[in-house]
DNA sequence: CATTAGCACTCGATTTGTTTGAGTGCTAAT
DNA sequence: ATTAGCACTCAAACAAATCGAGTGCTAATG
């Protein structure tokens, strides 16, 4: 079934898609020809589409109207015909001047790279924050507020703060805390967020605990502290949908808000291009998610060394400009691994 | 111009209002005696709504329209007809319920209550974070994360805590970090941040820091952990305006989406509520907001002992079900007054 | 034999016209 | 003072007519 593509074939989809792309319009044959003179005509152009859409590579909404692109002709279109266009000196110099924000903390940092990547694309910025998991323990400090509101301070090497308050049970003297985290801090020296959890643990059922009152409550306390990991989730620019004439309807606006209002979604989709390396790009509904149809997304990894750190990406409609958006995001990605590397 | 309003004017003027919030359609005079029987021809009624329009409560989209009332009767509506009922039951432990999310720090509290109040209201929830700016000094904390990059921690009374990441100058030992710290915290105890900015700034001014190269630098450096206040704002539940049909449009929701996307519009207009106590009602053009036209607010501010800490509230159409919202706005507002109170 | 001109045909979108019905204001009867 | 009656208005709903971009097919063409 799957016939060899003619070079005039795959010019000539390359055409329809590109114009779709930008008029949001299905393209018919006239239109081809004016919008991209090739000495064919109309007719000829009909020919072809014809095939096109027997390949399955274009669509049409009705008989009388233009064709669309399909999935699988996106796909096609990424994979074979599009040259990946450098990303231009501006565009990356407004990048890096955006996500150089000094001084800020990695969260706003991030949040701002959504920002900037929702407004340099026109489409949505999602950037999801590395799972504190996996990072590395730096040091606890415990803060008293109240008589036993005591507030948890937990430092990772890369300068992100997690905080939490505790009620203890009972009063404990400024002296103990200090202590508590003396000794906290030795004993959960380089190890990441995931193994401090379980060193917790045991140690919480070692011998020693249970002969030393005060070790066993600093273990109790900075268990209570280090014991939740909500990936957070930076949507930005979710306003540019309302610029896309296929979502200009107020019944499929809504469902696409509603779906990103509850971040878990966008998280396991995000989730599984975690695990893959550089750019992924995920058309329609390659997604598998059936929440979001007629939305691609194009993500990237961002890394520190051997390890991945998160994702970040651009989710827009599948006729999204592609040649534009590929080549921000994996500049964005590269840059915001290096901002990170720096710490 | 004000003639005073006849009972009946009262009452017909109170049907046609709450007959408008719930249907969102102009009524006429049969709708009115058919739905809110009163023994009345619908003649009878035409005549009193003329009267009302000429008054400036009503007003009709056109001639053989019904009417809906004007920002004027909804206030007068407030102010006169309504009869705020208590909150109810099972609406107060809904909300108990959602708002005591144990162990968890202040925004995800405050978080979690601005979808509360979103979801019980059906309409927009806003909650603005108590300014950090008013907040008590309790503790600053320095980690070492590199050679040069420091991470400030600033911890409030309440538990509260701003991070920071700074790039000194030159590298500085552990050692001298702590005694930085401790001078910070002995200068800086009990006052508000305010405070503390008035008080780094003189310090840094006096012979002390001239002579002392430590201090100096400890107070360069807090100066740059303390120096920036953003009030946070957590607006929840936009979805929720796909349903009200009056922004049934997509023009409409555009613009009313692109208002909160950028929050200093809210949080100018939450300001004002900032200032006055207990609940403020702000119908239509009473916001002075051009930005959000039809659109009204209720909010309270929440307190502790004596200081006004933030504001939260509801936003949703000029139709919107005070009687409901307002008294869990009020309620809203105490509970977490109350959550506040205890820490 | 691939290409193209020509042509009848389709069908959504747009326009125009008609009907419907909820609503109004006014007047005269109650 | 109230209301029944009536002529009038106007958006919304529906229907028919028109338009036009597009199609598929066939026959002519280089």
């Amino acid at each position: 079934m799957d016939e060899q593509l003619s070079s005039r074939g795959r010019q000539i989809l390359e055409a329809i898609i590109e114009d779709y792309i930008v008029t949001a319009e299905p393209v018919g044959s006239r239109t081809i020809t004016r919008r991209h003179p090739m000495s064919l005509s109309p007719a000829t152009v009909r020919n072809v589409m014809a095939d096109l859409e027997e390949m399955g590579f274009l669509a049409s909404p009705h008989t009388s109207a233009g064709r669309i692109p399909t999935d699988k002709a996106y796909r096609f279109y990424v994979n074979s015909l599009l040259s990946v266009r450098n990303i231009g000196r501006d565009e990356q110099e407004e990048i890096l001047r955006r996500c150089s924000v000094a001084g800020k903390d990695m969260a706003e940092v991030l949040k701002e790279t959504s920002r900037m990547l929702s407004s340099t694309s026109h489409y949505m910025g999602i950037v999801v924050a590395p799972r504190f998991d996996a990072n590395i323990f730096r040091q606890i400090e415990f803060v008293r507020l109240g008589s036993r509101r005591i507030l948890a301070i937990l430092v990772s090497r890369n300068g992100t703060v997690q905080n939490r308050i505790i009620e203890a049970d009972e009063e404990i003297p400024a002296d103990d805390l200090v202590k508590m985290s003396n000794y906290l801090n030795e004993l959960l020296e380089g190890l990441t967020i995931a193994q401090v959890r379980k060193k917790l643990l045991q140690e919480m059922q070692s011998d020693k605990a249970r002969y030393d009152q005060l070790m066993a409550r600093a273990l109790a306390l900075s268990t209570k502290t280090v014991n939740e990991d909500d990936a957070e989730v930076f949507i930005e620019g979710q306003v540019n949908i309302f610029d896309q004439p296929e979502f200009a309807d107020v019944a499929k606006m809504k469902d696409i808000f509603r779906t990103f209002e509850k971040k878990s979604t966008i998280l396991q989709l995000f989730d599984r291009a975690l695990v893959a390396e550089g750019v992924q790009i995920y058309i329609g509904a390659e997604s598998h998610l059936s929440d979001m149809p007629g939305m691609s997304l194009i993500t990237s990894t961002y890394v520190t060394g051997q390890n991945t750190l998160g994702v970040l990406g651009v989710v827009g409609p599948t006729r999204m400009g592609y040649a534009k958006v590929i080549p921000i995001v994996d500049y964005t990605a590269k840059l915001v691994s290096r901002l990170l590397e720096m710490e």
